[in-house]
DNA sequence: CGTGAGTTTGATACCCCTCAATAAAGGTGG
DNA sequence: CCACCTTTATTGAGGGGTATCAAACTCACG
């Protein structure tokens, strides 16, 4: 049998601690998913844990609320979604069994989440997560940060792709260049467009010729002005920031 | 002028090792970027590292090619893309610098990267790496598998949001959700919909009344049958895997 | 059994994709 | 340094798919 879940003949542990379970990252494994956490770890994390559940439709936690949390599912289905300024909802993720939710980014949760049907979870305080995180080796305390930042990125890069008129898309992408830009310390007297057209257009989610007609609209409504075909100055960055709503 | 890329001619030490930079996790850092490694990380990584570069339009790694080594970027732009079969292009991030580049899945890289501009970076082998990480603690290693796994799985989404057509976001969200059950083991005869479908619509960018009507689409072209609102039957695996392309 | 949320179906308008042509920019070699 | 050529960007016209609004219908739950 595989070593995968740490199921022995019948009596299973397995679902009585926490679990998480992803498709390898280096050894091949035909496509199935292996656990994670070792006995040693299941148990270490059991003990300062407590089981939790939500009925179906009920909220879980809400975007900016501090994260004392992360949760691991052991039945249901979880929805992790953000509500956006006119009231319409983008969910990033459904989560099933063995999945974490609870991403957060300086200490506030980045999403919503909500029972989609009835959820048993471990509920896991990250204070006592940290103490078992990085305990000798920084390095992997430091790439876990990388990925939790690419993570939050990716999803934002989702909800830009869910927006369905282009201009929004094009402004929400020279939002995202600008603030790249920001933390990197560089100037933000103008957006600087490495990329061609088709670029971004494959990247948000639409044509070439959108992407050019966008600017123009952008530009017509006084929102932005080009120096060039790829350094754009930003002069209302109000409505520029309304209009991703 | 500005402190970033730091190849000015010829001598800052800053930026001549790896380095990565994310928004912190559970610390408020004003939106501002913290650097991630230690002196001591970053001179051990730049031991095992090669200083590598790439020309603008140059193809750094390939879909499917063994994942040996993971770019750390000094300076310059790299798109990450998915060629589809229809031989267009999805870009799935665009990476600066200190970005980390070459998501692996069973020992191979996810999608492909190309320079977008003049790249300087340090390649940084797996084997290498694998030896400094989980030394001590295997949680640490666990939960970094975790990540990669939940941002395969976002990036993934965020595929499925960049297709135009309402039938084949449903076809691949079907697709999806076959998959996961077959990750845990669970029966593929009937694919469950635990989830409304305003859910559905609000994750894949579509409204409910669309959702609705793929259904319909679906079920009329022969590819899935229906037992109950929430249980799918997907007669056309072949049909329905060529609709997603 | 009744109520309300969720789902399906229909009609219309709008936005974007597609195809096509022109214009501009960048790169190459003489 | 300039001419040439290729790539990229812009602009235009037409058709199709989806959002939106509205209404009928089904189902789950109290």
């Amino acid at each position: 049998m595989t070593d995968s879940g740490g199921d022995m003949n019948g009596k299973r542990t397995h679902g009585r601690r926490p679990s998480i379970t992803a498709t390898a990252l280096w050894h091949a494994s035909g496509g199935k998913r292996v656990s994670l956490f070792t006995d040693a770890e299941s148990t270490q994390l059991a003990l300062v844990s407590s089981v939790v559940r939500f009925k179906k439709g009920t909220h879980i936690y809400h975007e900016g609320d501090p994260a004392d949390a992360v949760f691991n599912i052991m039945t249901g289905v979880v929805k992790s979604y953000k509500t956006l300024l006119d009231r319409t909802h983008h969910i990033v993720a459904f989560l099933f069994a063995n999945d974490l939710i609870g991403l957060a980014e300086e200490g506030k949760y980045v999403n919503s989440a909500a029972a989609v049907t009835a959820v048993i979870g471990y509920k896991i305080p990250v204070a006592a997560l940290k103490t078992k995180l990085g305990r000798e080796s920084d390095l992997d305390f430091h790439i876990i940060c990388k990925l939790c930042h690419e993570l939050r990125e990716t999803q934002r890069h989702g909800l830009m792709l869910s927006k369905h008129r282009a201009a929004v898309k094009v402004a929400m992408f020279l939002q995202m260049l600008e603030s790249h830009q920001a933390a990197r310390n560089e100037s933000t007297e103008h957006v600087y467009l490495p990329m061609t057209r088709s670029d971004i257009g494959d990247y948000i989610g639409i044509s070439p010729e959108a992407v050019s007609r966008s600017f123009k609209a952008l530009k017509n409504r006084g929102v932005i002005t080009f120096s060039d075909r790829r350094h754009v100055k930003i002069v209302g960055r109000e409505q520029l920031a309304s209009i991703g709503s």
